[in-house]
Order: C-alpha cells, then sequence, then structure tokens
DNA sequence: AGCACGCCGACT
DNA sequence: GTCGGCGTGCTC
C-alpha cells in the first residue's frame, strides 16, 4: 500500500490541467499529509520540477508509472478544505487553472516560482573535454551554482542549454530546482553612478541617457530611472555589469494613509431607520443558515454605522467579518473608524502592501488574532476561519471585478463563501447594481432601505445647464454662465465648491494643432498619455513609452499641444474667472509623485480652498461640510458608449458626485451642465431617483435580453497577426454554433481596442444561460482550440458577464 | 507550455 | 555518415 497524492500544477496550462497522481516516498515526510499542502514534484520528459498543492490524498496499491513527491514545502495546509473547494469551483466558472485559482488565496511570498540552477558535479572530468563544456565547468566551479539564463549571458557564443543537457546525462553537472518568493520584501531595488562613470567614454544613447540622469539624482530607485530615462532593466545590468552603477536595497516606507487611528471605541447610536435596518440584518444573521441582503442607503444615510454595529454583533457571536471596499486609498476616513472602534482586531488587506506585510496580515487573520478584515477584493479569499459576515460596500463598484485570470467577481466569490459558512451577506450601495436589485425584487436577497439623509441632512437641489443654448449664445468655455455665478457667489460666501470632469480616467494626450492627430502606441491601437513628470509618452496597455514629441509624427507640425480631460485647461479657465482665487487639482499632474489624493484632499478640508477641481474618480467617500456646491461639467460623456452598462454607470457616478454637496447643515446645489438635458438617466440622477432609474432600465434589459435576463459570455480570441487571429476566431464561432446553436451567437467582431501591446483581438459573444453544462462545453471548446497545433501562438480565453 | 522523439536536408 | 531543423504527441 502506498499513500497517493493528487496534485494541482503550478505549470499546467488549461490545455492540461487535470489532477497529477504521485505517490509519497517513505522518507523526509511531514506527520500527516493534507490536502492544502505545497509539494515540489516532478513532471514531463525531463522531469523538470515544479510545484503543486495537494488537492486529495488516497491510500492505493496501484503499481503503474507513478512518480514521487520529491519534497514537501509545508507541514500543515496553507489552504483549507473549503477554500479548496471554492478555488475548484472558481476554476470552472472562471476558465483559468487549478493552480491560479488556488493562487488568490496564498500571500504573495507562497507562490513560490520554481528557479534551477546549475552546479559541477563532484566527480573528475573525463580528460579529453570538449572546450565549451570545460569552459562552463570552471567557470561553476569558480562560481558556484548558476541559473542556465546566466550561463547564457557568460557565454553568449555557446548553445547553453544545448550543453547542459549533455553535459548532466554525461554526469558533469546537476541541476537543482529551489521555489523562491515571487516577491521580495518590503526593499527597493536602487542603482548610483560608480567613481568615474562621467569620465566614461563609449556609452551608448540609453546609457548616456541614464548617465545624464543619476548625475544630478545620487541614487534613484531602478524603476524610476526606467520611468523617467525609458530604458529598460536590462540596460542598467549591462552597466552594472560594465562598472558604471553600483546597485543596492533601499528600504521602502509604509504609504501614510496606513496611519492607523487610536483604539477608543464608542457605543454604536443609530437612528430609528438604521436601527430598524440593523434588526432585520441581526435576524438573518441568527437564523444560522446562508442569507444575502441588499441595503440601499442614499448618501450620507449612514451606512457605515448599520454595518459596524452588525460587525459587533458578529464578533460577539466569535465568528469574524468581511469587509470589502472598492478603493482603498479612497476610503481612509473608514479605515480610521474601524481602528477606532475595532483596534488591532482589524486587518487590512490590499494590493499595496509589500508582500512581507501581506503575509504578516494574512497570518493574523489565519490565526484568528484579526477577525475584522477589511480590503480591496483581493480580501474576499482572507482566510478568516469562522466567517458570519461579508459586507461589499459600494457594490455596483466595478473594481470588484478582476481584469487579470483568474477573472472573477469579488461579488460572485463573496456569495460562495458566505454560503460555505452560512453567513451573510450584505451588499450596500446607493445605486446598486441592476443584477443585485434585481435579485432582491425577485426576493432573493433581502431588502433592505435608508431612504434619508443622516442626521437631517437634505439632499442638493439640482439643476440643469443646457450646453447647446450656451454655445448658441456664443460661450465655448468649460463653465457655463449659470455655473459661473454660483461659483462666484460660494466664493463671496466663504463655501466651497467641487468641479468634476465626468469621465474615467485622467490621462491627458498630446494633439497636433495642425493636422489633429494624436500620437498612437506602436504596439497597441490607442492613443498614448502625455506624462508631464518625465516628458514622455506613454501606453497604459503595454508600458511602451517615448519621449515628447517635438514634431508632429503625422504632418511634422511644431504646434502641438497637451489635450484630455482638460483639468489643466479649465484650472487655466477658472484662473481667468475667478482671479486671486485658488483653485486645487486632481489629476494626473497633481497626484503622481509626492501628493497622495488625501494629502490634496486633507489641504482641501482644512485650508477651506474655494474650489476642488478634478474627475469623478474624487467623488467616492468623501465628506466636506463646508461644500455647498457641486458643478458637473460634462455630465453626457459616458452616455455615448456603445457599451450597454454605459447609463447604469453614468446614473452612478452622476448620483454618487451630486451626493456631495450638502453633507454639512448648510443647504447643497448640484449644476450639472450636458448637451441633453432632458435626458431620462440624468434626470433621475437629479432625482437620487433610483428606483425610477431601476424600473426603466431594467425594461430595456428585460426587451433586449441583456443581464441580468440573460448570461452574456465572451471569448476573446488574440494573435500577432490580424488574419491569423480573425482565422481562428471565425474557426471558434463555427465550432461555438456547433455546440450552442446560432441563437444568440454575436460576432467575431473586433475588441474596442483591437491592438494590445502587438495582439490583435476579437471578441465572440453568446447571449446564454450559464449553468454546469455550458461550462463544460465552454471548457471543452477552449481546450481544443489551445491544443490545436494550428492555433499556435494564438490565445483563447472565455469570461461570463464581463464589466467592459 | 515545455520537452523528447522522430524523420528529412546540408554539412564534416 | 551526423548535426540539427521543427512537426507530433504526451505530461501522473
Amino acid at each position: 500500500m502506498v499513500l497517493l497524492v493528487y496534485v494541482a500544477l503550478r505549470s499546467a496550462t488549461l490545455a492540461f490541467d487535470r489532477p497529477f497522481t504521485y505517490y509519497v516516498p517513505k522518507e523526509r515526510v511531514p506527520e500527516a499529509v493534507l490536502p492544502g499542502m505545497r509539494v515540489i514534484v516532478p513532471f514531463g520528459k525531463g522531469n523538470r520540477q515544479t510545484q503543486g498543492i495537494i488537492l486529495k490524498t488516497e491510500e492505493s496499491d496501484r503499481r503503474d508509472d507513478i512518480k514521487p513527491v520529491l519534497s514537501f514545502l509545508d507541514d500543515e495546509p496553507v489552504i483549507s478544505p473549503e477554500n479548496l473547494r471554492l478555488a475548484l469551483w472558481m476554476r470552472e466558472k472562471y476558465y483559468c487553472t487549478c493552480y491560479d485559482a488556488i493562487r488568490c488565496f496564498l500571500p504573495p511570498g507562497m507562490d513560490l516560482k520554481e528557479k534551477s540552477l546549475f552546479a559541477a558535479a563532484e566527480n573528475e572530468p573525463p580528460e579529453p573535454l570538449p572546450e565549451a563544456e570545460g569552459k562552463i565547468l570552471s567557470h561553476l566551479v569558480e562560481n558556484g551554482p548558476q541559473s542556465a539564463e546566466a550561463l547564457s549571458e557568460a557565454f553568449p557564443a555557446e548553445n547553453v542549454p544545448l550543453l547542459l543537457k549533455k553535459m548532466e546525462k554525461a554526469g558533469l553537472v546537476s541541476e537543482q530546482t529551489t521555489a523562491r518568493p515571487t516577491v521580495s520584501g518590503k526593499t527597493v531595488k536602487c542603482v548610483r553612478l560608480c567613481e568615474g562613470a562621467l569620465e566614461r567614454k563609449n556609452l551608448t544613447k540609453r546609457q548616456k541617457d541614464v548617465v545624464e540622469y543619476l548625475k544630478n539624482e545620487d541614487s534613484a530607485a531602478v524603476k524610476d530611472v526606467c520611468y523617467y530615462t525609458g530604458v529598460s532593466a536590462a540596460t542598467l545590468k549591462t552597466m552594472e555589469k560594465n562598472g558604471l552603477l553600483e546597485s543596492f536595497e533601499m528600504e521602502v516606507f509604509r504609504p501614510a494613509y496606513l496611519a492607523k487611528g487610536e483604539f477608543c471605541p464608542a457605543e454604536i447610536v443609530l437612528s430609528e431607520e438604521q436601527d430598524q435596518a440593523y434588526k432585520g440584518l441581526c435576524g438573518l444573521l441568527d437564523q444560522g443558515k446562508p442569507a444575502a441582503a441588499l441595503l440601499i442607503g442614499v448618501t450620507g444615510s449612514g451606512k457605515t454605522l448599520v454595518y459596524m454595529k452588525l460587525i459587533e454583533q458578529v464578533l460577539a457571536q466569535g465568528k469574524g467579518a468581511l469587509v470589502l471596499v472598492p478603493e482603498i486609498a479612497l476610503t481612509p476616513q473608514l479605515l480610521e473608524r474601524f481602528y477606532r472602534q475595532f483596534g488591532k482586531r482589524v486587518a487590512l488587506l490590499h494590493s499595496a502592501l509589500s508582500a512581507g506585510e501581506r503575509y504578516d496580515e494574512w497570518k493574523r487573520i489565519r490565526s484568528g488574532q484579526a477577525d475584522v478584515v477589511i480590503g480591496t477584493r483581493l480580501a474576499v479569499f482572507a482566510p478568516i476561519p469562522n466567517l458570519g459576515l461579508v459586507v461589499l460596500d459600494e457594490e455596483q463598484e466595478e473594481t470588484y471585478y478582476s481584469e487579470q485570470a483568474p477573472k472573477y467577481h469579488a461579488r460572485d466569490v463573496a456569495k460562495f463563501r458566505a454560503v460555505q459558512h452560512d453567513a451573510l451577506l450584505l451588499l450596500i450601495s446607493a445605486t446598486p447594481s441592476l443584477e443585485s436589485m434585481h435579485a432582491a425584487r425577485e426576493g432573493r436577497y433581502a431588502l433592505f432601505t435608508l431612504p434619508n439623509r443622516y442626521a437631517g441632512g437634505k439632499l442638493p437641489d439640482v439643476s440643469f445647464v443646457d450646453m447647446k443654448k450656451e454655445l448658441a449664445a456664443g460661450r465655448f468655455g468649460a463653465i457655463s454662465g449659470p455655473l459661473y455665478e454660483a461659483l462666484a457667489e460660494n466664493i463671496e460666501n466663504k463655501r466651497q465648491s467641487i468641479l468634476f470632469l465626468n469621465r474615467r480616467g485622467w490621462s491627458r494626450t498630446i494633439l497636433c494643432q495642425s493636422c489633429g492627430a494624436t500620437p498612437t502606441c506602436k504596439h497597441c491601437s490607442v492613443a498614448m498619455t502625455y506624462h508631464k513628470a518625465n516628458r514622455r509618452l506613454m501606453c497604459h496597455y503595454c508600458g511602451y513609452s517615448e519621449p515628447e514629441p517635438v514634431l508632429c509624427p503625422a504632418c511634422h507640425s511644431r504646434h502641438l499641444s497637451a489635450e484630455g480631460t482638460g483639468t489643466q485647461k479649465v484650472a487655466a479657465e477658472l484662473a481667468e474667472l475667478f482671479p486671486g482665487v485658488e483653485i486645487l487639482r486632481m489629476d494626473a499632474d497633481t497626484t503622481g509623485g509626492k501628493q497622495s489624493h488625501e494629502q490634496i484632499l486633507q489641504r482641501f478640508k482644512e485650508e477651506n480652498i474655494p474650489i476642488l477641481l478634478g474627475t469623478q474618480m474624487i467623488a467616492k467617500g468623501l465628506d466636506f461640510p463646508n461644500v455647498t456646491l457641486v458643478g458637473v461639467l460634462d455630465a453626457d460623456q459616458a452616455l455615448f458608449s456603445v457599451d450597454f452598462r454605459a447609463r447604469e454607470k453614468t446614473f452612478s457616478r452622476l448620483t454618487q458626485v451630486v451626493g456631495r454637496a450638502g453633507r454639512g447643515d448648510a443647504p447643497g446645489r448640484a449644476i450639472i451642465q450636458t448637451f441633453q438635458p432632458e435626458h431620462p438617466v440624468l434626470l433621475a440622477a437629479a432625482a437620487q431617483d433610483y428606483i425610477g432609474f431601476y424600473e426603466s432600465e431594467i425594461a430595456f434589459r428585460k426587451a433586449l435580453l441583456y443581464p441580468p435576463f440573460c448570461d452574456l459570455l465572451r471569448f476573446t480570441v488574440s494573435g500577432e497577426t490580424e488574419s491569423r487571429a480573425a482565422d481562428a476566431a471565425a474557426a471558434l464561432r463555427s465550432a461555438a454554433a456547433r455546440s450552442f446553436g446560432e441563437d444568440g451567437l454575436i460576432g467575431p467582431a473586433p475588441a474596442p481596442i483591437y491592438k494590445v501591446n502587438n495582439r490583435y483581438r476579437l471578441h465572440i459573444y453568446l447571449k446564454t444561460r450559464e449553468n454546469a453544462t455550458l461550462r463544460s462545453k465552454v471548457s471543452a471548446l477552449l481546450t481544443v482550440f489551445m491544443a490545436d497545433r494550428k492555433y499556435r501562438g494564438i490565445s483563447f480565453t472565455a469570461e461570463l458577464n464581463p464589466l467592459d
């Protein structure tokens, strides 16, 4: 009898991702061999060592060709059996490999990357040794074990991989695989110039740029040098080798917003309305079976208090709570409140933490020391042993959807976990997603509403300015007449105003004044973003960058200007309209380096600066009592999108923005500039009429069969050659038609951003209903195409209900 | 994906 | 005669 383990491999791809069986040797084995432990196993013809996770163990007397586990990386599981089950569910739902799903549950330092080193063997080499092999051997003796890459670099003239294989067979070298963390700790790699580097001749153009940059800097982080000079890290490595640079590790410090509040819990007192919601939610909590609830509360209705009190209840029951927020950097006040109320029981998880910090928090959570976990979407995987409550604040936010594999939605994962633990899932929003509200209407979620602002605060008066009329009256500026009046009045009264550009990002680009051309990325079909800090054009899709052009690349005109969301332009206009009035700008230029969001907002609050100008990014979670005017400069931007969620997004953003005014005792007002003042979505947002918006939008979705009335499955096909990608997509469509029928099948069509990173991308959509049969058919389809040699270099992915 | 095996062309 | 090209098949 032997102990067999079924292992999910890190190096597996979707095309052959299945459990592989290994036997457990008798020696050097932990006391108990359990699912969830990491192991190193030999894989493939060459028995290259790879990491895996044990999914299942089994006693057996099988004696066929099974390989042994080489080593165990843990003496206890790093992932619980429930979470292992959740990972398997994710694999099926998100069409990712098993290990991709498991990786989500591990702190980054625990996802080990295999690295193999070659060492010279002990035994004497035979005398007639080919010259190349001799060179490598003495190099290994002198410098110790080396990776194949390092050896290739040292001997560029030789075919190193081949030689190594030969030498290994001959017993001249041995390969050792070690597992190393993929991320290092809290340090950052820096470089400085070596002495005499300035006098050195024969430098390449790139090297000269680096020297030029470092001359003034003393030392700088590698990633900064790359950013500002546009060279790659490889260039710096070469320079280090040539004695131009020296590198060292420098400690990095915690970001300021992690400053923790004092622990001084206070009794949470609820208003009658809040208390009603609270009591209802407590009822769901106590019934000992999974429950889901949707809490709708207008901005400023005190939703946070309700769930904080609920968390106290959960903790009293000896269970843990998980709170997800869309973006940690925008919620410093919330964090402070949590630390004040729950002290050391709070753990924080988000991607800006260093690997070490994340690991520390992970351990505190797993051991039960921290049982109130707050974080962004990745916190949904926190190893809370006894989960009682999961809260998704601002549940409609897109940041809960992961853009990288596995492309999960934190809401779905949270739902699964809540069911597993008999816990309560609480979704919170002023403007819930159509999906969630629909579920509430159908009775799948309990529904609670907080219709009034806390402490009697009133919603702002909202008025529209028709920009068509402004244009007709010969006013072409970004600030309309009525908005100007209102701003002037507010300045007069020493009140504060916030102006929003209703756009998503805050990028700027270069526009030629002569021919209207905009530089686009060489590798992607998108406009390059202008970065003032390094005076370069950068592509946000592939990272390519080039210096700011002097001449228009299309017509060679000298008349180039920076264009974009235009906060800068609007700021200039405001400065002209209101001479001497300070205007605080929050955009890519002002938040890039030293000044964070939080610092700008703090200045705005403390120094009572009259006007804050930014994109809608800044609308989240702000609470400034002295802000009595909110202006939206271009409300209809997003409405023109082809995306069927465009109306929903616009409504949600605008509602949020309008809610920023009048949070104190003074009444607030909002002025919305638009070319379509009669647009129903804008009218509904102005009235903060979520239900009205919901009713009309849900009718639309039903009529045209969009989610939540169907599931939208999207295949993405991409490849480096346009025609091959198109052929593959056409073939996939035919195959899809054979397995699902022609009904509801759309495409292939080029993706909205057709080319990314030199890959042409096509989409195929399928309007369907998701179930186990569909999932397995989709998996089978992907597997067939990915394994097909004809489509080498073409990638195939599938996503359910993507958000873009 | 990565790796070995295998069957054909151009070199010592 | 061998080195090495990349087509094919498999991975416990």
